[in-house]
DNA sequence: GCAAAAGTGTTCACGCTACACCCATGC
DNA sequence: GCATGGGTGTAGCGTGAACACTTTTGC
């Protein structure tokens, strides 16, 4: 692992100097097809021509990391909610080819940003030239530079949260039947935990899940109960350890 | 929340240019003390002149983002054994004020690690010319820069993984006794948890816990044996859902 | 002997798992 | 009626919390 670094005459080392990119990992779960899925975008230009990647943007002059990730966001899609936090920051010398190894120019950095969205409100935002889609987590094309480890570090990131945070309610509609949760569950973490009416029972004793009232129901069985998450009562159980499993 | 961006002629946003940082949260713990600590050096340059900060440095040339936070621990202390992993990124504009509010010269992100090390193995390396020492958690000076914040930030890490991964092991000596064991967490987490006979039978079941059939005996009490963590013994172990409490 | 710390064991209650069973709808 | 999915209940096992008790040392 011998790195070149070149000294100033000063008897200084020479600071790498960097422009600063934010990619993101935006999730979201299309409850009738009960699919992950991730969105992803049609590169238009050199480095990676035509191949898929995630929205990311480059860090402007006076904008926050958070700031460059929302105007990403809006550039893209048009969602009322809208989960989002710091992922992982990627920096490595040579991830991107424009830092071309002879002359020391830019490195890129990434720092990237997971989102969560709900799926019927979020509307893709067709900028005509590039490509924009959402992609069943099943189903990835290569992406360009590093983003298939970046979406693979965001993919462990959503597994782990689903387990104690109560970012499920992020993804699924505002209303929802016990049973869309449960194959959320399953189509993300696998089979490997309670059963349905397990789960069922202790979902509702943690008291944040409000029944509607109405009712709902798809194709053949007795209707299921709309749910609502209610953020007030779930504040109490704010940080203290829940599992949801 | 107004922020000043500026359009260049050719009608493209202004990407800002960034030096990035890599600061250190070091912890370690004095078991003889029973103290949380942190490593702290005094800058002796401005700005920030004569202020403790969070070890830190600039990423140079053709260096990687971890090989920087590793080459600033080898600067400041010598340790055999460490742990170190990426915090989080702080990269909001006018979080140092070297970028001057006017110029829109570069500015500076900061990438945080955090570490841990043995305090009896570590050594720290006077440099003569700045200060560096370990400040018990309890009695923190004014931190420079957003350090205070990066420093919490930090602070709730390690009580997070306390409570699931075996990172206890890496700030113990090589031997320690169960009472060890249990004083670091309870100096660390505070009292709310199981007593000492619960916790010593759940740890001793998991079963990486690997008496040497040495005894010690300090001041008055029965003799207690010396432990040492298995690393083999734990890797089956290893991303299963544990509970260390 | 007595205090102090290490180490062992027992009890009890709660929570999770697994499964059986009832309910309401489409066809 | 029967298949399908929603919803309720219960018996049993395992585990963690609380606490009593024993062991081995220093003084």
């Amino acid at each position: 692992m011998s790195e070149r670094r070149t000294k100033k005459a000063n008897g200084q080392w020479a600071l790498a100097d960097f422009k600063v990119g934010v990619d993101n990992v935006i999730f979201s779960v299309d409850t009738e097809q009960n699919r992950l899925l991730v969105l992803l975008v049609m590169r238009d230009k050199a480095p990676f021509l035509h191949y898929w990647s995630l929205p990311g943007t480059l860090v402007r002059e006076g904008e926050s990391l958070e700031n460059a990730a929302y105007r990403m966001l809006a550039e893209k899609i048009r969602a009322k909610n809208l989960y989002l936090e710091q992922l992982y920051t990627f920096g490595g010398p040579r991830r991107d080819p424009r830092e071309s190894a002879e002359s020391y120019g830019d490195r890129y950095l990434s720092v990237s940003y997971f989102a969560l969205v709900r799926f019927a409100e979020a509307e893709l935002v067709a900028d005509g030239v590039s490509g924009i889609a959402w992609y069943p987590m099943s189903q990835l094309p290569d992406l360009a530079f590093d983003h298939a480890e970046i979406l693979q570090y965001g993919y462990r990131r959503l597994r782990n949260k689903l387990e104690y945070s109560p970012i499920a309610f992020e993804v699924l509609p505002e209303l929802f039947t016990l049973g869309d949760l449960y194959q959320l569950y399953t189509t993300v973490l696998g089979e490997g935990f309670a059963d349905y009416s397990n789960f069922r029972s202790r979902l509702l004793k943690l008291g944040f899940l409000k029944d509607t009232g109405v009712k709902v129901t798809r194709g053949a069985g007795r209707p299921a109960a709309l749910y609502r998450f209610d953020a007030e009562a779930f504040a109490p159980l704010k940080d203290k350890p829940l599992v949801f499993v």
